[in-house]
Order: structure tokens, then sequence, then C-alpha cells
DNA sequence: CTTGAATTCATACGAACGTATGAATCACCC
DNA sequence: GGGTGATTCATACGTTCGTATGAATTCAAG
């Protein structure tokens, strides 16, 4: 007998309206605990209690764990590369053939991340971590989906970088790259997370700067290294 | 009747010589697969079937997962942050009471991960990913831990670069160590897992350089952005 | 009010987890 | 070469994991 469970899972039905509310909440409780506990430390029970659902909800909606999870870091993901992209636009547009200044490129990487819980209703401080994570995450199919979904913003910035820095040869670009990256995951996860980061010499104890005065660190030190001379 | 195991397990006898063969391939297991999966993602049957051990092995010579994967960040971490020190020792003895030049302290950061795995023998690649997901990792107690371990280089090394960078309050520093170190692991991550990067734009393909050339461009960047203006 | 789809519920299953136990085996000194 | 402590072994226990199932419930349209 084929039973009709009133709908196939979400896996198996992608064109189904995603607006259920216990949907939602298993998102933003999984999205929680994905950041504090990683993916592999995440149980759907876990999940489950947090988003005040039922067991059987993540196989409803989802159909399985790591579909969720990756419907956790798409709906995250998505809107920040979208406003990258658009900022990269306005300031080619801007600058009119002449290449865009190092700085407001780099704001334009660095930025999206910081605001998006401005810009994005909802969003807790959490995404920067989770993201950060995620492109940290050992789950290869995890690591390709993040990988893809930024693809777009990748070329568009490598190509405006490299227009930036014209006497940076492209293979050096790629490493400075990466080094940014570093710097921005791990700067925005200790901003983030400020609470309790001890320092042992207490005169060094760190504030943490506004929103703006963080931003602006960041760019200054990401764009210093952008052009340091090379050998 | 008490059972005499022949002697306790090693978390309650910290003293015992620590040279079992069967020790030594338990913690090379589990440090490859932590590296691999992650802490949460490796499980004690899977480090004991690398190694070639037995189940009740960790019991009998860690007490406990979670001490095993103490022991193998411990020894890994101590010999780097001793090099990096004596390092600094060398540095400042050499520049006698002047500050030491900053791109000198950057390379005793910076030198000691990359070279750990010729100087340590038996040191693996996965060294250098495997610290830096250590301090990414959720687990609070191993953050502790790590943290621990390097407090004596984090104090020697603030003071070091507050000489170079006089003109830096201490409050920035901070905030620039952070992105130095996001770099640092970061860059070390890709470098040392260079295979399959690939990149959207096939000119851009990186090259993978050699040991020297990675250090002389992860010294470049890093300096210069430890060295970028303030508002 | 009825009906049928959409959703939520309690519950079950097999697998894998960390840990513990006591017997078997090994290595070495007298 | 017999005995003693150090180590390894097979095995078991209780828990939690991800997933699946089918019966209840909710809810909007007829």
């Amino acid at each position: 007998m084929s039973v009709t469970l009133g709908q196939p899972p979400a896996a198996y039905a992608p064109d189904r309206p995603r607006s259920s509310s216990t949907r939602e909440a298993l998102l933003d409780a999984a999205e929680q605990l994905l950041v504090e506990h990683g993916v592999a430390g995440t149980s759907t029970r876990a999940i489950i209690k947090a988003a005040g659902a039922n067991l059987g909800a993540v196989n409803y909606h989802f159909g399985t764990k790591e579909d969720l999870v990756l419907e956790v870091f798409a709906r995250r993901l998505r809107p920040l590369n979208q406003d990258r992209i658009s900022r990269l636009n306005a300031l080619e547009a801007e600058a009119q053939e002449q290449p865009v200044p190092l700085e407001k490129l780099v704001e334009a990487i660095v930025r999206p991340s910081v605001e998006a819980r401005e810009t994005q209703p909802g969003t807790t401080m959490a995404l920067f971590r989770l993201i950060c994570r995620g492109f940290q995450d050992p789950n290869p199919q995890l690591k390709a989906f993040l990988n893809k979904e930024c693809a777009e913003f990748a070329t568009r910035i490598d190509s405006a970088l490299l227009r930036a820095l014209p006497w940076l040869p492209p293979q050096e670009l790629v490493w400075r790259e990466r080094f940014l990256f570093g710097a921005l995951n791990h700067g925005l996860d200790s901003w983030v997370h400020f609470d309790n980061l001890p320092h042992p010499n207490p005169e060094m104890q760190p504030m943490r700067p506004d929103r703006e005065g963080f931003i602006h660190r960041m760019v200054s030190f990401i764009a210093a290294g952008l052009s340091a001379p090379i050998a």
C-alpha cells in the first residue's frame, strides 16, 4: 500500500513554499547550535529540542540532517554574497573604467559580513562564526557547497583586486587572498565572540570596538597586507 | 575484591614513562584523524582501528578520549612554542636593548609552524591544520588548554611587538594580532592542504610555493598589515 | 460540518558511540 | 623457567545517534 504522507519531505519537493514556522524554528535553532558545537557536534535531537519541535520534523521538512545543515548555510550565505556583488557593481560603475581603490574593494568584502545582522532581519551575531566554521569544516560536501555558493563573488573580486594592484602577479594575489580571508574570519570570530578572551597582559585587555571601528581596523590591516611589496 | 589492572590508567598515574609503542600509535592516528574530521567527528573506534590497537587501549593509556585529544595537542604544541620562545630570546639577545625589527619577530612566529615537520621528527604536515582546528574547536576545555599552553609565548611576543611598533597603541595591537593569527592559520592550512583548491579563474590556479617562498609571502603580508597606519 | 491535504506527534529500529571489565598474553628479572 | 607486573585482548553495557513509520492533529476550502 503506497502511503501518502500528506506530502513528501522537502528534499523531494523542492518547489514547496518554504515558510512553515517549524521550518524556520529548526533553521534558527540549528544555526545557533552549529555555531556553538560544529556540524559533527550538533545532533538532530538537540536541534529539535531547541526549536521546540518534534523529532520527525527534520525528516519531514528537510529529509536529512545534512540537508538541514546545508540550508542553514545557504540561507545566510546567499544574501551575503549578493550584497558583496552589488557593492562591487556599484564601485565599478562609480569608478568608470578606472580601477577601484583597494580600500573600497576590501570594504566591499568585509562590510557585508559585519553588517549582515542589521540588513538581514533575524540574523544573529552567530552568522559570522557559522560561516567561518563552515569553511573549516571537514565535511567535503559542505565545503564544496560553500565554494559553489561563493564562486561568482570570488571571480569578481579576483579581477577587481588585480586591477587595483596591477603590479601584483596573479599567483601572488591568490595567496594573499588566503591570508585575507583567514584574517577576516578569525577577526570576525574574535569580535563577535568578544566576551571572555582574557589576555595575559592586563594592560592589553582588549576593548571591543564598535562596528565602524572594527571594520576600519580590519580594512586597514588587510589593505596594507595586500599591497605589501613583493620580493 | 579490588582488582589490580596491572597498572592504573595513565590519567591516574601521570608519572609513568610514556613510551609504549601502542601509545604513540594511538597519538599518531588520533592526530591524523583529528585533522581530517575534528574532535567531535573522530570516534575512539576510528582511532584504534587506524592505530591497529585494541579498543581498551585508549582507556588504558589515556583514561578517556578527551585526555587522549589533549595529549595529541600538547605533544605538538609544546615544542612549537618552545621553538618560538627560543627564537625570540636569540633575537632579543642579538638586538641588545634595541627593538627587534618587525619582520624578524613575525618570522619567529611563522617559521616554527612551517618548519616543525623538519625539526621535529615524526611530525606530519597535519600538525598545522591540527593546531589551526584546535583553536577554532567549540570544546571549551580544549580551548582553555591551548590558551594556557600558549600563554608564555603570547606575553613575550606582545611586548616584543609593542617595542617594534612603538607608535601603535596596545589596544590596536591586540586586534592586529587576531588578524595575524587568522592569516597564519588559514594560510598554513591552504599551503599544507594545497591539493585540490580549484580556482574559478584558470589563470590564477595557484602554484604551491616552496617552504621559504611561503614563509616569505606570509611574513610580508603580516608585517605590512601590522605596520599599517592608524586612523 | 465535512473532507482531504499538510503538519505534528509518539515511538521504534539498528548502528555507532564512550567506557568498563576481567581474562589472556607478553616481557623481563630472579 | 617460573612468576610478576605491564599490556593487550574480546566482549559487554547503557546511551545517543540518524532515520523511518503510521497514527493523531491541525487547518483551510467546499
